[in-house]
DNA sequence: GTGCGTGCAAAGTCTTTGCAAACCG
DNA sequence: CGGTTTGCAAAGACTTTGCACGCAC
């Protein structure tokens, strides 16, 4: 999906919600686009954005994050580091990517398997529960910390 | 697993690691084993133990769930609640249990479904990770919730 | 006895909220 | 213009930390 698609996604939505498309929101947004770093939080999206806008506060950018979580072009993930991430809810690219966290260096790594076809069914008919949405955290070493380990 | 086997497992791991079994880490313990809850905050076993030790402080009880953790006999879990939650590490029992999260009414439900089986391979031939632990979080709606929505 | 563990309160970190001013539509 | 949204600072929620005292070994 291209950068502009999403930005008009968020002109759609809040259109939509009758919400407003202000300049802070799509700033914020835009740094989602332009950073190469996939799992940002609030204080890393803050820092890309206040050197050129140094009137953005840490509260919208929380109150936008928020937003766009509730309009489904984020994903909230957590990652057991104390603060809130977020992802680009590209819900066309990837059916289901799942994350790799290393328990040494924090890395954090993108992976696609597809368990959730069989495990779906599964679910629903035993336990009777609707599914929503998934997340695999798989807990472990890299290939650079089991070097470095075993030295 | 019996309830003395786990505190004997304490006994022992605190003993070969030299730290101390004092009374504070087996009344939180026991808290753990007595709670019919599975998934238990800090505040939850604070709540659980001051009645009968109100000497007991709260940054004791974070302490200990913190140790117990690393001596592996509890796990740390979020739920994305704000607050981290615990269950014992009963590994002899289920092998791999995950948990369903209700995103009506809050409710965790667990379920047991070993698709890592297959996965571990995949992930550490193709990304040269070495899987430690896994989690798996479901989101979506409970058998009652879906009843709530649909009246 | 010695040093780890504890209780208390204070500090820390992340996040949310109240309110007047600014802004979008 | 009118109701959202924002910035700021303050408050909130959870967790960690510093320090003197107490307890396990």
């Amino acid at each position: 999906m291209k950068q502009s698609d999403i930005m008009n996604a968020l002109r759609e939505r809040i259109k939509e919600k009758k919400y407003k498309f202000t300049r802070q929101r799509q700033i914020i947004l835009q740094a989602f686009l332009d950073s190469k770093e996939n799992h940002m939080s609030a204080e890393d999206i803050f820092a890309m954005v206040k050197d050129e806008n140094p009137d953005i506060g840490l509260a919208t950018v929380y109150r936008s994050l928020e937003l766009f979580t509730s309009l489904e072009l984020l994903k909230k993930l957590d990652f057991g580091d104390g603060r809130s991430r977020y992802e680009l809810n590209d819900r066309n690219l990837k059916h289901s990517h799942h994350h790799l966290i290393c328990l040494g260096c924090g890395r954090v790594v993108e992976f696609s398997y597809d368990f959730l076809d069989g495990l779906k069914d599964k679910i629903e008919r035993e336990d009777g529960f609707q599914i929503v949405d998934s997340q695999l955290k798989v807990y472990g070493y890299c290939r650079e910390c089991q070097k470095k380990n075993s030295i």
